[in-house]
DNA sequence: GAGTGGTAGTCTCAAAAAGAGACCAGCACT
DNA sequence: AGTGCTGGTCTCTTTTTGAGACTACCACTC
């Protein structure tokens, strides 16, 4: 996607396609968005976009996710088309998983953001500290 | 931020920012991300970049939020810098929010994504209806 | 002067999601 | 025969979210 196309469309356009021109419940704008605000969805597409890996090594990669939410994870990612899980007849079988084009090309946008963040995370601990001076 | 400044960035470079290089668990740009997650963060973010709102007025924007996550999303993105509260003192008090500049930039970055899911949700309702298919 | 409505919330309880950790089957290696 | 590796599932507890009642203050109407 070109950069320039969305510097061009006004927020409020953004918005109301968040709100889909009234229906705000059920946006498919929102739908996606919500498939990817999970607690480990990012986490876990940037590993994949880097290289495809196997259960195991993603639970040692990332050691602070528990099996259960890796399972699942996983699971949703791969329902909305962002992850392909192929499993191997090795003894014992290995499964591995790697991101689809359309989730290379969701992670392209994603980016954005995760690197927003990596520029601003000083900007944003000064503002919770600044913000608990004022409560105190 | 320049967009080339992103695409010149390995995806192996934007996966290490987010696992801080060893500090997994505590890595400042995971802690950014999560403050963003929430399931009404990019939407209230959206609708204060258009203008800026009241709470009455963002309870009626978004009809399906509670006022109790109105009230919670609203404190956590004060907090982090995203935000600003006013209080004007009419009879009764009203509350006036909008958006920080640091909230404006993060927007410009969230923006990208968002665009993605207007334009690829068809792609995310193909690919779940694709996988229901293979799990019946 | 009693009721109605609008302001911005808080409080409590129920439901859903996430986290911790035990447990499983199958095979290879020692 | 025991140990470890594979990729999970199952159960229980804690945290997060949701629904909805409740508050205090004031203006306006009847």
């Amino acid at each position: 996607m070109d950069s320039r196309t969305v510097n061009l469309r006004s927020k409020l356009e953004v918005y109301k396609a968040m709100t889909d021109g009234g229906n705000i419940a059920d946006c498919p704008v929102r739908d996606v968005i919500q498939g990817l605000n999970g607690k480990w969805s990012s986490l876990l597409t940037a590993a994949l976009a880097e290289q495809p890996y196997r259960f195991g090594e993603l639970r040692r990669l990332v050691p602070d996710i528990s099996q259960r939410m890796l399972t699942q994870t996983l699971y949703d990612l791969q329902r909305d088309g962002y992850v392909r899980r192929e499993v191997f007849p090795t003894k014992p079988p290995s499964v591995e998983y790697s991101l689809t084009d359309l989730g290379r090309s969701m992670f392209d946008a994603l980016q954005y953001l995760l690197q927003w963040a990596e520029n601003n995370h000083d900007a944003v601990r000064d503002a919770r500290a600044a913000f608990e001076q004022t409560q105190a």
